[in-house]
DNA sequence: TGATTTTCCCTTTTTGTTCGCCCACAATAG
DNA sequence: CTATTGTGGGCGAACAAAAAGGGAAAATCA
C-alpha cells in the first residue's frame, strides 16, 4: 500500500530521529517535529504506517516505534540510480577546504578499469610502506605484462602469489620488491614470474 | 494492450514523480506536470492504465497509484550495471592466494554511508602514519557528533578545516590528532570543533 | 505521579469521481 | 467522395469521500 505525502514525511522524521538519537521520538515530540497541534493527529498517522506495515508498535508502550524492513527497503536503498557521491573539495592539514568549482563526483566507475577487472583482501603488512594495509581491498585487472614500478600480483613459481612492486633487472631477471623495510625482495627470472594483475585502487573501510 | 504516445507519458510522469519523492502524485499534480487543465483528463489517463493493467489504485483514496510489474517490464531500463565486482580471494605476503568459497562481491554501495555521504580529496600528509595519502579521497558521513578515536573532518574556531582523529580530554576539551609525527595535536574547547564528517572509506587509484 | 499513549468527536483541507460537452483524426459505410 | 462512427485527448464544474488536523479527556505504564 502507498504512502501519502504527509506519511511519508511522517515516516522519514521517525526514521531521521531514531538515526540521530539511537531512540524513538514521543508523540509530543513527532508534533513538534512536523508542527502539529494535535497529538490525536500523529496517533492517527502511526495507525495508518502501521496498518500499512511500514512499522510497529508496543500498544501503549511509550517510544516503542521500530521501522519495519519494508521502509528500508523502499526508502533507504543507497541510490543505486548513479554511484556517484558529491566531491566538495579537497582538504589539507590545518588548511580550509579548497572549495571545487563544478558540482564535480566521484564516481566509482572510475575506480574499475574494464570489464576484467577482481578484487582482492589483503593481508598482512608487506606493502605497508606503500600504505596498503591489513583488511584493505584492492581492485586489479588482468593483465600479461607490467611496467617497471608497477604494484602487481604476482604468481612465482607457479606455487606463490604475491603483491609486489615489479622492476625488470639484468640478465632477464625480475625484482618484485615488498614496501615493507623488514622484507627482502624476491629476484627471480623472468620465465618464473607470472603476472596475474596489476593494482588499479585500494578501497578501504571503516566502521 | 499498447499504450499510446500520451498514456505513456502519463504513466512516465508518475514513475518519475515517485522515484523523487517516495510518493506518488495527486491528479492535481499530475496535470500541472503533464500541461493539463482538468482533472477529468487526468482521470481518464489513469482509468485506462488501470484496465491496461500498467498501475492500480485504491477507488477513491488519495496518492494511492502504484505502478505494476508490467511497467518496470517494459520499461525500466535493465539494471543499471550493478557496481559489483568478484571478489576472488585473499592475498598475503609470500603466501598463496587463499581462495574464497562462494562468489563473494565486492559492491560499492558498501562504502556508501546512507544518502548523506560526501567525498574529499585528500591534501599533504597529515594522516600519512593513518595511510591516508596526498591525494587520497575519502568518503565522508555527515554526523554531528564523533565517538573516541573516530577520523573526523572538523571545523576548528570557525575558520580552519582538518582531518584528523578525535579524542575527548577532561575539562571540556578536545584533542585532534593527526597521523604524521612531525606534526603537533590541536587541543582546544569542545564547543570551538564542530565536526562536520566522520570518515567512512579511502579510496586510492593508481594509474 | 508524571510522561505518554489512546480515544471520542468534531472541523477543515485535499483529493478523486462523475457528468456533460468539445475537438481532431482515422477508419469505414454509403 | 462524402457522411458516419469510433477513439484518444481535452475542459469545467459540482459533488463526495478520504486525509489531515484539532481539543479535551481518559487510560496506561513506569
Amino acid at each position: 500500500m502507498a504512502l501519502t505525502k504527509r506519511q511519508k514525511q511522517v515516516l522519514d522524521f521517525i526514521a531521521g530521529f531514531l538515526n540521530e538519537n539511537g531512540y524513538c521520538p514521543s508523540y509530543e515530540e513527532i508534533a513538534r517535529g512536523l508542527d502539529l497541534a494535535s497529538l490525536a493527529t500523529v496517533h492517527k498517522h502511526i495507525s495508518v504506517l502501521e496498518t500499512k506495515s511500514y512499522l510497529k508498535r508496543g500498544f501503549n508502550q511509550s517510544r516503542s516505534i521500530e521501522l519495519m524492513p519494508k521502509y528500508l527497503q523502499e526508502y533507504q536503498r543507497p541510490r543505486p540510480a548513479a554511484m556517484e557521491i558529491p566531491l566538495l573539495g579537497r582538504i589539507a592539514a590545518g588548511a580550509p577546504v579548497e572549495a571545487i568549482e563544478q558540482r564535480e563526483t566521484l564516481n566509482f566507475a572510475d575506480y574499475v578499469g574494464n570489464a576484467d577487472t577482481f578484487a582482492l583482501e589483503v593481508r598482512g603488512n608487506s606493502m605497508i610502506d606503500d600504505h596498503i594495509c591489513d583488511g584493505d581491498r584492492i581492485l586489479l585487472e588482468h593483465v600479461a605484462e607490467a611496467r617497471d614500478g608497477d604494484i602487481v600480483v604476482a604468481l612465482v613459481a607457479g606455487s606463490e602469489t604475491t603483491l609486489k612492486r615489479f622492476y625488470r633487472e639484468a640478465d632477464g631477471m625480475v625484482r618484485l620488491q615488498p614496501a615493507n623495510s623488514t622484507l627482502k625482495p624476491i629476484v627471480v627470472p623472468a620465465r618464473d614470474v607470472q603476472i596475474q594483475g596489476r593494482l588499479l585502487a585500494v578501497l578501504r573501510k571503516y566502521k
